[in-house]
DNA sequence: GACGTCAAGATTATCAACAATAATGGCTAC
DNA sequence: GTAGCCATTATTGTTGATAATCTTGACGTC
């Protein structure tokens, strides 16, 4: 009981914006999906003013768009641009890579070795989703390690914008074997404190996942005609 | 008389936003400097709602920082942060020479060769202010040659954090001579279609950048003893 | 039947008044 | 003279009402 106890939920300005952010991410609220304020409103109890806000401040931050006079809708990123993106968090990533082979903690190191051992128990039991999240938990062990707050906050506002095809690079065939021995390549690498080679093993690894996303891409669009399909085949 | 020619100016919300953008950029307004709702309503010419979604939206993009019934002031970035942003700076630039080096069309080569152009005039006649005005542009006619947009915004928003630190690296004398090097190497390699060589070289050039930060930094830290002097010496 | 016009409804934008909160300065007690 | 308390003032936060704008569907004309 440490929110107010009045009424319903009712969440506080900061909490309502998380939890938009949370739903966009989540693919509660879909791409393109228009965003009425008097129905957020209902949906988070809060009044219409301070959802006016949590749609401003999405909108600054590009997952929503702002039409004047005609509201807000949950922003599409394109295929094209999900490639524009990840091209930018390879560069990034590349940099944290570098960063945390100079920078990280023999104790950062133990967890970064760990977060990598806990993807290959993930992988010998074929549980993909379990894998994905240990592939998540071991990026943000070295961008932690990396000691760069600034290139964190990029790369996070990055990821978000990537929603819709976080899974999809994981679901080809034999990507996830390969995907795991690229990130053994920088983990080795950080270990050793080798930067160059720990922002190489980075970069490969990025651009294989770049170079898969841009291939099932274009498959996808071969097989549909339309480009406007957005489900998960 | 485009616009409503009732009262006095009478800003719309987003000519507003960009005011108070630029005053920010332009050192109008300075770091710590606090923003009461009132005085830029008066200042803007507009109600004090449009004054609090322009401070919402400058919040989101991290300019100036919102304290809970306490107001608004923009934010000061530290020398640590600054370095920081220069990083990303320098490995997201060096993506958009090697993408102009693949990417550019035969205009857009002559267009960069002329802001170069540019550069070498100036810098024969001494003047700093517009040589540093050529370096803004050439590296604009790069990061457009480059097509990618998101990081053309990723690029720009960090430059828009480093408002205070711009001219700085110029000042060091024999820096003017040396980054004109460095930029003709760039040039030269996108020439050539060589994108490898327009990475390395335009990272070459930005690590320059953040040493010489860096150093004038330790030397106004040791000279001032306070970290606190923003004054350009 | 297609097109354009117009009115009704829905939604966003703006505004002013009020409430809540934090900063300020003076006053008293010690 | 200093510290703590309290009233005053300044500033931000919230609400509800009103205005402006867009959308939708009906209607009439060609």
């Amino acid at each position: 009981m440490s929110t107010s106890p009045r009424r319903s939920p009712g969440r506080s300005a900061d909490e309502a914006y998380q939890e938009v952010r949370q739903a966009i991410h989540s693919g509660e609220l879909m791409p393109n999906e228009r965003l009425t304020e008097a129905a957020l409103a209902e949906r988070l109890q809060v009044s219409r003013a301070v959802v006016r806000t949590v749609l401003v401040r999405l909108g600054q931050d590009g997952l929503v768009v702002l039409t004047p006079n005609r509201g807000a809708h949950v922003r599409m990123v394109t295929e094209e641009e999900a490639v524009e993106i990840l091209q930018a968090r390879t560069v990034l990533e590349a940099l944290t890579a570098r960063q945390a082979a100079l920078n990280a903690t023999a104790r950062e190191v133990t967890s970064i070795r760990r977060a990598l051992d806990r993807m290959a128990e993930k992988l010998d039991k074929g549980d993909l989703l379990g894998y994905s999240e240990g592939n998540a938990k071991l990026h943000a062990a070295i961008i932690a390690a990396s000691r760069n707050e600034t290139v964190a906050r990029l790369i996070a506002d990055l990821r978000a914008h990537m929603v819709r095809f976080q899974f999809r690079t994981i679901l080809v065939p034999d990507r996830p074997g390969t995907s795991f021995g690229e990130h053994a390549a920088i983990v080795e690498a950080i270990a050793a404190r080798d930067p160059d080679a720990a922002e190489a093993a980075m970069r490969d690894h990025l651009q294989q996942v770049e170079s898969t996303l841009a291939k099932t891409a274009t498959a996808i669009k071969r097989r549909s005609g339309q480009p406007n399909s957005n489900r998960v085949a």
